[in-house]
DNA sequence: TCCAAAGGAACAAGGGAAAG
DNA sequence: CTTTCCCTTGTTCCTTTGGA
């Protein structure tokens, strides 16, 4: 049984002789090990959990997040059943599950289970059946991913139950799983996918918030959302990204040739992160508007009392029925998001657009109007089909948004197509490849590939400059590129493959597979990288974090020999042969390259003699 | 062996009761 | 009389698996 001395760190109480303890292993450091991973800090002073409390608020453990989802609910449950479900939560904990997703489960299969027990006889869970639980969800009419996510809960609940306490009740666990697969086949087919927000209403909200943001004589909440809302349309961050954004996280950079200060929001993402993990973080390029929008926000802040002691960058003014808790969470700010849409655009919030979803707004008693809001995420798709529009390749759109996966590529460009963009994609760097006679860097045999797709092309006769889909239609399978995160992965069965699969996975996690490639119009990306790890090893450099630094400068070695140096080799290669205005024209991002390239260089080799 | 589909986890919004 | 907050529903995105 786990010492409840140890226990009390984070949740003080646990009665552990209550519980049999079937799902616990008898190890208490292993529990304070998966509490650790899941939660930030421990709460200082008082705060911290009783495990007798009805709500389990763990907002206090951690830092810049402040939501409903980490907020347990057990109100409604009968004891023991109560109890039960509290140790359900700490299991899900101890298995490294993440506390928000902890409580969805919870809280679904709390919903159904009190629905039941107040809409039929069968009101204990020992009287509760597979069919009750089909009904009731039957009886709510909700979405095929809203039924999976419901079956899904109870299944686990009911999982830890029997396998806990060792208790027969009368539901038959194999039919929830099959029913939650079912939902979830059904909500694949169903494709509902968030479409972009119309041009013309998009415009208007910018503007709007522009004007607001600039104009003096508006209120404090007014001009805080109105910014905010201006660097939504211009980050695309998640509301929670950017409702944690603090007042240190703007920096600058000067631009080597033109002098321009450009500047960029260095934030952290929870999302993408593992709950074992550390949370990752990423760079976003800042718009000068986006910038002023920043400067605003960061002035208006002062004004505001409760703005001390914190460094959060958007904090509304006191409420009366607020408990003002920081940073703001999403509904406050939605709310006044919906009060600014009615109030600077009020004939054009209320008419219909294509997909833009209404919801009500309070005007009066027993009085409600409609407004069209987008979604704070149809920001984030509006952004990438911009970018995407601009010409921006998708593999860049990828890095910008901070999506990790390749199933993210061209997942928020509408109209989207991910097949038809692979092959576009392909055809592209075939050409370039056998057109151009560009030769893939960084990877293993990248030579080798380039004279083997020409000698593939002219053992079929074909053309590159008119042929090329045939040619990728011909290459089949033979040849598969796709776009990653920082290059181009190709893999080829014309070459042998050095490194088995499960290998391959691990490296092209960290950008060192032998499949993945660049080429030299790469360059200006991989710079980038090349200073942010310069900045990264002197940060921890300063900080007296001599062995982590190490391990950064060596990732900055490794880039800069498998991939910068051979780039920009390649780049003077091609400056030769095209010319320095063709080059320019040709890829434009690479205009402050070329101009800087020998202080570049110089930069590379004082770092790679450090030690 | 390989990758599309299944699975799982997290983020976000809507609606209405509750709070002052 | 408004705004907040609780509960419920809906969407997005990352990882693992199963079957061709």
């Amino acid at each position: 049984m786990i010492q409840s001395n140890l226990a009390h760190e984070y949740v003080g109480d646990i009665p552990w002789d209550e519980n049999p303890a079937f799902a616990f292993s008898d190890d208490a450091e292993q529990y304070l090990r998966a509490f650790k991973s899941v939660v930030d800090v421990i709460p200082v002073g008082g705060g911290k959990i009783s495990f007798a409390d009805e709500i389990w608020d763990f907002n206090p453990y951690f830092d810049g997040i402040n939501d409903d989802s980490l907020k347990v609910q057990f109100i409604g449950l009968p004891q023991p059943l109560a109890d039960y479900c509290k140790f359900f939560i700490l299991y899900c904990i101890m298995g490294k599950k993440k506390i928000s997703t902890a409580n969805v489960r919870l809280s679904s299969f709390r919903s159904i289970y009190c629905n039941i027990a107040k809409t039929t006889s069968h009101d204990s869970i020992w009287l509760i059946t597979t069919e009750d639980i089909m009904n009731e969800v039957k009886r709510r009419n909700i979405s095929a991913g809203g039924q999976h996510d419901i079956f899904e809960s109870v299944y686990q609940v009911y999982v830890f139950l029997k396998g806990n306490y060792h208790f027969e009740l009368p539901v038959d666990l194999e039919r929830l799983k099959k029913a939650a697969i079912e939902a979830k086949t059904t909500a694949k087919k169903d494709d509902s996918k968030l479409p972009n927000i119309p041009e013309e209403y998009f415009i208007a909200i910018v503007s709007a918030a522009v004007r607001v943001m600039r104009d003096i004589a508006q209120d404090y909440n007014v001009r805080t959302t109105a910014c905010m809302l201006v660097m939504l349309s211009q980050l695309g961050l998640r509301l929670g990204d950017l409702l944690a954004l603090r007042t240190n996280q703007l920096h600058s950079k000067k631009l080597a040739k033109s002098g321009v200060e450009a500047h960029y929001i260095h934030y952290k993402s929870r999302k993408p992160s593992k709950p074992h993990d550390k949370m990752l973080e990423f760079d976003v390029f800042s718009t000068p508007l986006c910038t002023e929008a920043f400067k605003i926000l960061k002035e208006l802040r002062n004004k505001c009392p409760l703005s001390m002691g914190n460094d959060y960058l958007f904090i509304l003014e006191k409420r009366r029925n607020s408990k003002d808790d920081l940073p703001i969470p999403n509904h406050r700010f939605n709310h006044e998001y919906k009060k600014f849409l009615l109030a600077f655009l009020p004939e054009m919030s209320q008419r219909q657009w294509d997909g833009i979803p209404q919801s009500q707004y309070y005007v009066a008693r027993n009085k409600y109007i409609r407004v069209s809001v987008p979604d704070t995420r149809q920001y984030r798709v509006h952004l990438c089909t911009a970018l995407y529009e601009k010409g921006i390749p998708l593999a860049y759109i990828q890095r910008y948004m901070g999506h990790l996966s390749e199933y993210m590529l061209g997942y928020y460009v509408r109209p989207k197509d991910t097949f038809q963009e692979n092959v576009k994609y392909t055809e592209e760097i075939v050409r370039e490849i056998a057109g151009d006679g560009l030769t893939p860097l960084g990877g293993s045999f990248g030579e080798e590939i380039k004279v083997n797709i020409q000698k593939f092309i002219e053992d079929n006769n074909f053309n590159v400059l008119t042929d090329v889909s045939a040619i990728v239609k011909a290459m089949g399978e033979r040849v598969i590129i796709r776009g990653k995160t920082g290059g181009v992965c190709i893999k080829t069965s014309l070459m042998p493959c050095p490194k088995e699969t499960r290998t391959n996975e691990m490296f092209c996690a960290y950008n060192l597979c032998p499949n993945l490639f660049t080429f030299f119009y790469m360059a200006d990306v991989t710079y980038m990288d090349f200073q942010m790890l310069q900045h990264t090893y002197e940060a921890m450099q300063s900080t007296g974090k001599t062995k982590a630094a190490q391990k950064e400068l060596n990732k900055l070695k490794e880039l800069c020999r498998r991939r910068l140096l051979p780039e920009l080799k390649e780049l003077r290669k091609e400056l030769e042969k095209q010319g320095k205005d063709t080059i320019c024209i040709k890829y434009p991002t690479l205009s402050e390259i070329v101009a800087n390239q020998d202080k570049i260089e110089k930069e590379i080799s004082t770092w790679m003699r450090k030690s």
